[in-house]
DNA sequence: CCTACCGATCGGTAGG
DNA sequence: CCTACCGATCGGTAGG
């Protein structure tokens, strides 16, 4: 009845979760493991949440409107394609490092969600990488880049290395996220070459 | 008792298998849709394997062992960085599109292998990114590179766009894994920027 | 948030 | 390769 106790506790059990998720794979996770982790009981946590699903739906698809909200204000912008590329995966790093555990799910994951949801989401994702593609198109197109690069193989060059981020970058680190993305957007648009 | 006999029905069961865990996740997969694939009772299966994870660690360390070795003929070549890293790119991709069914459940289901596989199998991965990376720091010492670049961040780079190939490259498209393989180095390498 | 419990399904074995 | 079966565990519900 308390909507911010609940609220509270339903973010806490979706944090825990992620958590769950992310270190031992969706399908692998009990309810009981979540429970543990938690310090009560299996059934207590359908006081807060629906089922096991509505967890992973609300990981995936929170993450998804940030990423998206996130290449929004990037495509308002008056600049360059390269600038664009570059504030784009800068935008999509920050969104990521704010949260790599969901980023890890959103990533991993989504693949169990049933239907409608999995094609729900299917769709948003091919459309945030269609964006991106069209930014490096809009660059072939002004001349900024190469006429004969394959821009399907660029975007899911990045788009792969954007995803498997989670893995291995930890924001303890000495690089943050808004260097880490300059310096991915820089080896892609100008290559490990010396020139 | 037939050995060849045994052996070609393995190699059966092993096949349907990967494709099973490349669409569903090992997790999510039963044997018992396993056997229903196969046309048998799940019982029938142990006459063939050993254990679930058995056919996971099948998998996972005949793919990694097929890794290894294209990269130990890139290795002994006397050729600069770019062109060693062009041939362990392409070498990769070959690897891969020979099995992109396993190649898919190397990358994505490896983890749920149990101690002491897991462990192994972590250690021939990282192993074999350290390789790609010496490559990449052989390039940076030689001039060929720029001398700024982060190194882990290339390789990173480079490993996600070549695990990511599976979800998203077909064979029977235009583009042959050679191909493939070459324009994924010459973007590392050169860069999307007109020059 | 708990106790008590449900039907379904899991990986795997015994014995043929 | 099958029938018959095992103990364990699964997501989730009823009722408090």
């Amino acid at each position: 009845m308390n909507g911010v106790a609940n609220l509270s506790r339903k973010e806490q059990v979706i944090r825990s979760a992620a958590e769950l998720f992310k270190e031992k794979g969706y399908a692998a996770s009990s309810m009981r493991d979540l429970a543990q982790k938690l310090g009560i009981e299996a059934a207590s946590l359908y006081s807060h949440i629906k089922s096991k699903e509505e967890i992973l739906q609300t990981l995936c698809f929170d993450m998804a409107a940030e990423f998206r909200d996130s290449l929004d204000k990037v495509e308002k912008q008056n600049v360059s394609a390269s600038e664009k590329l570059s504030m784009g995966i800068i935008g999509h790093v920050n969104v990521m490092a704010r949260d790599l555990t969901a980023s890890a799910v959103f990533m991993n994951e989504h693949r169990h969600l049933s239907n409608p949801h999995l094609r729900d989401f299917l769709l948003l994702r091919i459309n945030y990488i269609n964006r991106f593609k069209a930014i490096i198109e809009q660059g072939v197109a002004s001349g900024e880049f190469k006429r004969n690069i394959d821009t399907k193989l660029a975007v899911m060059t990045l788009f792969s290395s954007l995803n498997w981020m989670p893995m291995w970058y930890s924001p303890e680190g000495s690089i943050e996220p808004k260097e880490l993305g300059q310096q991915l957007a820089n080896m892609l648009v100008n290559g490990l070459k010396q020139n």
